[in-house]
DNA sequence: ATGAAAGCGCTAACAC
DNA sequence: GTGTTAGCGCTTTCAT
């Protein structure tokens, strides 16, 4: 360092810089990155000093301006529709989990159901430069998906197995599981089926899949608990004989069970009632609520690893992974 | 531009920067940038150019690199406990929303319950340089609260309202909590009360107001269905008598009012439940759940316009904002 | 209204 | 092992 012209102190208020550090350690800014990215690469003394230095000055790197340099960030942008619905908490949960024991971080954007709000929110997330998408249960514009693919970032879509993924996909396909419950329903020789649906991409075409296979009753509602409740009294004023009922949502299906009960209906003798999510208080009610199981964890952990895999430079080898679900048998079905 | 040593065409697969921009719309560089950040200084013939420029190059600006230059970055950073509890639901998603009315961006932390990851975790926040940063639901260790204070960030701490904020704070006090609920129960003639309690810092604090006026049974559980129904099967099994349960979350409550049905105990009759939270179901079960409420929503906004007028150079009047809480009263007491 | 030069804080690349 | 130089992509500052 020159001392004739040396580097101004910092200013107080400013937060250190790898500047400040180098100049109480007596050694150069890069042997300060050094310390902390590359330790092994300097002698135990350097690396006594410089740490030294970071603790007195309570330096924390600026990652900014790292990521900048080194056109690697740990940034890693998740979209959820809405982070206040029970559905998807498992994954991000999952998916937060797994990228910080990588030390990677999460930024979270609500799309919201505007789709004008979507490409803003897109092109802040890639104005961002995060090292992967996550996608969370989205029916995601032809202009979005455009900038997704120009973006050349690592996308993984999820709870949902379209036919053409952006790049990387892990959940399932919603018609089977529809047909599942209707076949299932009908083996217990249910006979006057119904539905109560929510109005999401996904919820529709589980009831279409329910619902291809023989006509069925059916009100688009929003997953509440209050919809359940308003949805059975309103199917029953339609068809007091329905005899079973598959809901979105298994707080759907509580709503339900709510209203059954306060109707003198025997849940599974006169109605069978089945769900969609198996949340936590769904094998503790009474009855308890059959319901369609998805691994929501599993679903975050696999696109972590598919995000870091490709930011660390591996290949993925299966780009597309069904998780499957599972038809919990429970009392209400 | 020098013609003689014209920057290289970006290679094929990185994205295009204000540079490639600006040499299809024949400007400089800063023009681009000012037709992104002040388009109104520019003319409508230049301006008309750089956006079509902008189009055809499927330009995103890179903001970690704007960030770091004018220091000025649009992150706004929030800390829970963990995702995947229905509490801070509310809050995240209002605080999501009215960042992003206002172009800002949420960073995501879980800091899980090992106090290790929790440094860990603030490093990498404050090395993200974010506006602000939100704390939801924790108890920090006093390394934590240096590191913030030290960081010159500013902090809005939410759902709880200790003596001595690190910066700003919005929420509650707990323990009246347990005193309103206390006193409720008493009211109607309750006299062996209990708790069902999770054993979080601040569901202990309301349990402590409950139970301070009168000594009380008591359960450590963490806030789930099962530890509701579980809770109560504990509690009768020490003490048959038991008329009144408070439980730290409705979750819990509605457990309890589950165990008690399969019991054949009478809510409110023999046993009068009140819970916390008032959860989307609480109003509807039945019988409905007598809960306490408090307005995640209002928090979440609150702390996101504090944040927001700190970034934006505002001076906040309030620095500790009380949000109180209700006890709504319905069936279950 | 537009541009040239400089530099935010960091690290890659190349010395020695 | 450690340092020097340069530059990531943008915007501030100063000039014209």
């Amino acid at each position: 360092m020159d001392p004739r012209n040396p580097r101004p102190r910092r200013r107080l208020g400013a937060a250190a810089t790898v500047h400040d550090v180098a100049r109480l350690a007596r050694v150069s800014a890069i042997t300060v990155s050094r310390a902390l990215n590359k330790p092994d690469q300097l002698s135990g003394d350097t690396l006594e000093r410089v740490r030294a230095a970071i603790a007195r000055t309570g330096y924390t790197p600026n990652l900014l301006a790292g990521a900048l340099r080194s056109a690697k960030s740990r940034l890693v942008a998740a979209v959820v529709p809405t982070i206040a619905g029970p559905v998807f908490l498992d994954t991000i949960q999952s998916l937060t989990d797994a990228l910080d024991a990588k030390g990677y971080q999460l930024l979270l954007g609500q799309a919201g159901y505007a789709a004008s709000r979507e490409d803003v929110l897109l092109d802040a997330i890639i104005g961002s430069r995060p090292v992967g998408i996550v996608l969370t249960g989205m029916a995601h514009s032809p202009e979005g998906r455009r900038r997704l693919a120009a973006a050349r970032i690592p996308i993984v879509e999820t709870w949902d197995l379209g036919p053409e993924p952006i790049d990387m996909a892990v959940g399932f396909a919603h018609e089977p599981i529809g047909k599942a419950v209707h076949e299932y329903l009908r083996r217990l020789g249910r006979r006057r089926l119904a539905v109560i649906s929510a109005d999401d991409e996904r919820a529709r075409r589980r009831a279409a899949g329910f619902g291809r296979a023989a006509p069925a009753e059916w009100i688009a509602a929003p997953a509440t608990f209050a919809s359940g409740r308003e949805g059975l009294a309103r199917l029953l004023a339609r068809d007091a004989r329905i005899d079973a009922v598959f809901c979105s949502s298994d707080l759907v299906a509580l709503g339900v069970l709510t209203e059954a009960h306060a109707r003198g209906i025997a849940v599974p003798h006169d109605l069978a009632v089945v769900g969609f999510g198996d949340l936590q208080f769904s094998a503790g009610v009474v009855p308890a609520i059959t319901t369609v199981s998805v691994d929501g964890k599993r679903i975050g952990a696999i696109a972590a690893s598919m995000i870091i895999d490709r930011a660390e430079g591996r290949r993925v080898k299966n780009r597309v992974v069904d998780v499957g679900f599972a038809l919990v048998r429970r009392a209400s079905a």
